[in-house]
DNA sequence: ACCTGAACACCGTTCAAGT
DNA sequence: ACCTGAACACCGTTCAAGT
């Protein structure tokens, strides 16, 4: 596209140890690579390109990460420790609460990476050890133990990661117009007669409810359906807990 | 591996449509694609691949699919039609847990399309309308309407997809073993002042607990997670039921 | 309408060679 | 230790040409 200088002036540049201030390191790499996506999308991303953007040779970008599939690994746990952990002090109803709605925050500036942080058992080691230890810890604190603090956590892991996947996950990357257009003409073309409920609700739920919508969280944010579900997992926990008890 | 045959005898074919029981479909396809995912993995899978399944040139398959992804978009959607719907004289409580269940036995079948399910909005759509207008008829029964019933449902498609997509997120694909090693090192080398709840529950978290885990749900099944996973979104459906009768 | 055959512009990764 | 330069074996997609 921005490519119109074909008498490209050949970058005459030395190998070994860079002398000035170069010093490229995995972490310089995650982050040209997490703007790459950012800009442009996942679609966008290849070592190749990122190893263009440091003006240095693909080779280069291996030497220092091994595989695209790790470099990838290492843009998530980028973005994920940008979480700020939620104060302390706070009963565990609302820290829970708070850790969904940071991490959503943190998502919602980096929605093209989201697919990655279910979606590949390599980066679900992105969350950050500290944000585990503390979801470990309220939960704890909620009266969980053992085998029902494992299950709690995995709960509250899968019910936040899962939703975030799947609001943000991305459109088509082609004729993301056409794949709408049709997708809405699909909603709304669907037969009363055996989907009933769905036709009588069509207005409220058409491009608001997941797999009946064309645009992602970054377009349309499913803020309310959000809040709820934060409000549902934990009044869930709380049933749970009272059950732990009465035993 | 297997391509041991250099003198390959050149199969002579004809263009045009084809004359015996050929009829390359769409389905078809898809159908051939699921087989090669299912077998070798989702980094196994190329237009190319398929192609040479079928014993026909990637451009034929490009006639019926027009795009990679589109493709996969119907690999999940061929999944997903696998699942069987509740009976629909339950109860609401035992219609979603079923739903629940009844999708998790299908993931299962097909581990390596857990990825496709909640990441790519194409293949959001894949759910059968039959099963979307049957949780939409289920909440409303449970007295969920408007835009509670928008938010219900979102929360139990997210609740549902989104863990399977984690508990069934593929490995690395390049050498396991490696990963699967260090990443064990690292989960019991944590340090215990720093993080003292995941110390003392660390036999009961390791290998079981997202993020602290290196096997995913094909070799180290999730099932009691899951459960109090559907009895914690119940409850806490239930509880959302309760708040809107009281108002 | 459906397919062949070939081509184009990309990939990730490896490896010898430089400094 | 860190990088160049080139190569290898793949990709997805397009397109004219066949039948």
């Amino acid at each position: 596209m921005t490519k119109q200088s074909p008498p490209k002036p050949p970058k005459p540049r030395t190998a070994g140890r860079p002398s000035g201030g170069g010093g490229l390191t995995k972490q310089r790499i995650a982050e040209e690579a997490l703007a790459q996506i950012d800009e442009f999308g996942l679609g966008a991303f290849s070592m190749r390109e990122v190893a263009a953007r440091l003006d240095v040779y693909p080779a280069t970008v291996h030497w220092h990460v091994s595989t695209r599939e790790a470099l990838l690994a290492e843009v998530a746990a980028l973005v994920m420790a940008e979480v700020p952990p939620p104060p302390g002090k706070l009963v565990w109803k609302d820290w829970i609460a708070e850790l969904f709605r940071r991490c959503r925050a943190t998502v919602r500036r980096h929605p093209n990476v989201a697919q990655l942080l279910g979606a590949q058992l390599v980066s679900n080691g992105s969350l950050p050890m500290e944000l585990v230890e503390g979801i470990l810890a309220t939960l704890a604190d909620a009266g969980f133990e053992d085998e029902a603090l494992l299950e709690a956590y995995n709960c509250v892991v899968a019910a936040m990661l899962g939703f975030l996947t799947m609001e943000f996950s991305p459109l088509p990357a082609d004729n993301t117009q056409a794949w709408a257009e049709e997708l809405r003409e699909r909603v709304h073309t669907i037969r009363p007669l055996d989907h009933p409920v769905l036709t009588r609700n069509l207005a409220q739920l058409a491009n608001k409810a997941f797999i009946l919508r064309w645009d992602n969280g970054t377009t349309v944010p499913l803020d309310s359906s959000f809040e709820r579900h934060i409000q549902i997992t934990i009044d869930g926990l709380e049933a749970f807990a009272r059950r732990i008890r009465v035993r």
